[in-house]
DNA sequence: CGGAATCCTTGAAGATACTG
DNA sequence: CAGTATCTTCAAGGATTCCG
């Protein structure tokens, strides 16, 4: 669950993005593009997705139990479930060796590899204002 | 659920970001951390509260009525839990006015705008990405 | 109007067992 | 080893009602 790309950017590349936010009024969109483009957040942004996403985006290729090693909590039947769909979404190849014992190998695709990078973003702001949410909850939580 | 940052940014932002990816080996990261950032991302990618935060981008301030009216198929349940969460994590603010019938507004903080702002590359991806990944899928459904 | 409280349904996910 | 199949639980979320 690393995040390489975090020294690369400049510290206020979001600052700068909320800059463009405030001064730019907001342009209209293709309300059918828009509920598919919420599909594809919600999908990406399912818990287990992303950690496998990040797992793999770290480690390059890796077997099935391999993964459920490494992501921990998530059972059997989720990691299977959360593989399909992300092969299924052309983030991941799923590659079967004709051996016995069975040997099958996970790895991102060039899509599942942007795709970790554009949440980029997200992660650099959760790591910059995690002390700001820790905050603001023990602030809300003591006035009842 | 417009995304005015897309035209502001280099379109190869996300390749060369994933060179990046490729080329550096990943850093290690403070478990603490890793999982208390796993959790900020669960809360902020949660459905419900990626679409408030986007309409309050949009429009600024908005009554309680006005979002559920705008935020489609949410139920008033969900609206109120969602937004004392992102109130709780301060990335709204709920100002009650004293008057008959009551009314509430709701407005994004700095913090909220700027989480807004981290979230562009995924919107880019997404809206860059639509159509291959839906020929992906097509393409798993058709092979069984 | 902006909620809080209650009940209720459904589907997501865990546990377990079995198999090519 | 890498799954599939089945059962069960449990909590998120919808519908409804009531209130300051």
């Amino acid at each position: 669950m690393a995040n390489p790309l975090q020294n690369r950017f400049h510290a206020d590349d979001i600052a700068q993005a909320e800059h463009y936010l405030a001064t730019e009024p907001p342009a209209e969109i293709d309300p059918r593009v828009e509920r598919l483009v919420n599909e594809l957040i919600g999908r990406i942004a399912d818990k287990w997705t992303l950690l496998v996403l990040e797992l793999l985006e770290e480690k390059g290729t890796l077997r099935f139990t391999a993964i459920g090693r490494q992501v921990d909590g998530i059972s059997q039947k989720m990691l299977t479930q959360t593989l399909r769909q992300m092969e299924r979404d052309g983030l991941l190849t799923r590659t079967v060796h004709p051996v016995v014992p069975p040997r099958v190998d996970y790895a991102l695709t060039p899509l599942g590899n942007s795709l970790s990078a554009a949440f980029c973003g997200v992660w650099m702001w959760a790591e910059r204002h995690l002390d700001t949410v820790e905050a603001a909850r023990a602030s809300f939580d003591a006035r009842d």
